[in-house]
DNA sequence: TCAACTATTCGGTGTTGCTAGGTACCGGTA
DNA sequence: TACCGGTACCTAGCAACACCGAATAGTTGA
């Protein structure tokens, strides 16, 4: 799509990984697949493992190493309760944001 | 809000601007006080002037000096062709987003 | 052996919002 | 007069994030 998606993914990506993790676990290369196939065909890999050491960082996930068949071994990543916690205040955030955009769209928009 | 809604509103804030400035004229000072009303608190009066700088620089918008009653002159400014034109893009990518998260949130997330 | 697919990592870049100041003009008050 | 608060704009430095490009490594099949 262009440089407005690439902007607008800031924040809201790591979100929506978690929602993802939140479904089921998953490693990089499966979430940044999927999310290519969902029409984020734009997405870096890169971006996707920063991202995942990012909320490793901040314990909102737990990892486990898992042997791959064809390949070297996989980082599978799934929610913890803190990822649960940060997950849920993310949606209030996100309807926070969507409800004022929602507004402007209609034209309610008395500055 | 919090750090959450500062990485969200990269990318969405030049979005919210355009649309204030789709429905009429406005100045820096005027935009802030609104956005802060709209439940943005703490959004910074600094990066509103700095991202109408920026939108300025890109041909998006219309400057007029306004002299005023009761302080330095305003710097008003309006949506002209290509602003137009640059928010219905954002509306489109911005509709892009929601509904992927949309889709995300009713749990339809199998990786 | 070589290519293709799987899977992860890393350094450097550009954009963005925030912090924390500063400048300037005006009216009212002590 | 001196000072403060409200109006209005600007700026330099910082941190966070997504992207780019490349490297590394294991497996399978031609």
């Amino acid at each position: 799509m262009g440089k407005q998606l690439t902007e607008m993914l800031k924040g809201t990506l790591e979100g929506i990984v978690l929602a993802i993790l939140s479904g089921r676990p998953a490693y990089g290369y499966e979430i940044t697949a999927w999310l290519r196939e969902q029409g984020f065909s734009d997405i870096a890999e890169g971006t996707i493992y920063a991202l995942l050491v990012r909320i490793e960082q901040r314990g909102l996930v737990d990892v486990e190493k898992v042997p791959s068949e064809k390949g070297p071994p996989r980082k599978v990543y799934s929610l913890d309760a803190q990822g649960r916690e940060y997950l849920e205040e993310f949606w209030r955030t996100w309807s926070f944001l969507t409800e004022r955009l929602e507004q402007l769209r209609k034209g309610g928009n008395q500055p």
